[in-house]
DNA sequence: GGAAAATCTTGACGACTGTCCAGGAATGCT
DNA sequence: AGCATTCCTGGACAGTCGTCAAGATTTTCC
């Protein structure tokens, strides 16, 4: 095995994987509008820049591109919460932090979160996403879990809850907040931040 | 118009509101199977007594079945905690009921608990079902609202959380069990009651 | 009993789906 | 340049979907 032949092979590899990468994106784009159901590899495909047939070239069927698509997305938003954790020096700062990053991102990124309570909702029914939902879930739990305990260290409480539990809690409400955003987006976006310091010092033990 | 001309016509209505209740519930049944995405109106013809064209003649298309069926089904289960509220004499005897009823549903109605989280999930898509999962949603809301009054009441301390929240939080950790449920249903069914235990608490008012 | 109304079956329609494939286009290599 | 490989297109395929309507069947009513 040359240079050469190993540079190309890698050159060749990404890629292929740049390629998938793309699709992966337009389909993501057209999923978070038109949900799991409703995408077609077609529409898909012409919401891209190739045809309907290269989806096959790339992915072995439909459910390989879906759940190669929200493998790619996790890979971007697992770490939403890093700054919240890392540059809060109080446990206020880190409510306040918390509260407004989950604003923008139900306000920039709400396709996306349709997208994943969707597929999750899938999931029940359909095997062959559980055990990529599963993963994903799992992922986010650990970086609700993190925010949580950085909390509970800044604020001198041990947390109320066990992880899936504080996950369960901030992720029914975070979803009820995109279910309630088509009927008055402003309204929900204000709202999330009173519900977030309300809930928050919940998640610890009462000041001993 | 006679007696009987005014019998007849509300029995015939009768009868046709009849038609329409056993249809939904066989569609009941086929989607809390297969979810939304892949119940055909065909595969619920064919999970009832009737033929596949009948549907368009008790329903003006699929969706309206699909509202009429989740209708149908709120009105059962949105008292399924009065008896909670009811029976319950002491803060902490209501939280054990509340568990167990929580567990109980997990157990026996678990497919159609998966199916509401589906069309929830597909209202966001979905123009037409939002109207009627809103609906649902927030008589959901006031039934476990009315739980938490009551365990306010009894403890004796005011809820810490409006009622969106608290409707979001107790969705979120029955969500996850729903979801856990497949990977091992005895240890998911025995962990809920304690989940209920450690959060209830918290959603009062600390003792003052 | 027989007309009228309702209920239900059956088959068909066009649209859409995921998948596959034959062949053209582009690219890399020697 | 010319071959070989990779990449991509566009059409075809079998299947499924929601919808509809014509006719058979059953029920209702006088």
């Amino acid at each position: 095995m040359t240079t050469t032949a190993t540079r190309a092979r890698r050159s060749s590899a990404d890629k292929h994987d740049e390629r998938r990468n793309q699709l992966a994106e337009s389909a993501l784009r057209t999923l978070g509008e038109l949900g799991y159901a409703r995408a077609s590899l077609r529409e898909i495909a012409t919401n891209s820049e190739f045809s309907h047939g290269v989806v096959h070239y790339y992915f072995r069927d439909k459910l390989e591109l879906i759940v190669y698509c929200v493998r790619y997305y996790k890979a971007q938003c697992v770490r939403r919460y890093d700054s919240v954790v890392e540059d809060s020096t109080t446990a206020d700062e880190l409510v306040e932090a918390f509260g407004a990053k989950l604003v923008e991102t139900l306000r920039d990124e709400a396709p996306m979160h349709r997208l994943w309570y969707d597929l999750r909702s899938q999931s029940m029914f359909e095997e062959g996403l559980r055990e990529a939902v599963t993963y994903i879930d799992q992922t986010l739990q650990e970086m609700i879990w993190r925010v949580v305990e950085r909390y509970s260290d800044l604020a001198g409480r041990p947390p109320a809850l066990a992880s899936p539990a504080a996950y369960g809690v901030l992720d029914g409400v975070f979803q009820q907040a995109l279910l309630a955003l088509p009927r008055g987006e402003d309204a929900v976006l204000e709202a999330l931040p009173g519900q977030v310091r309300a809930l928050m010092p919940l998640l610890l033990a009462p000041q001993s």
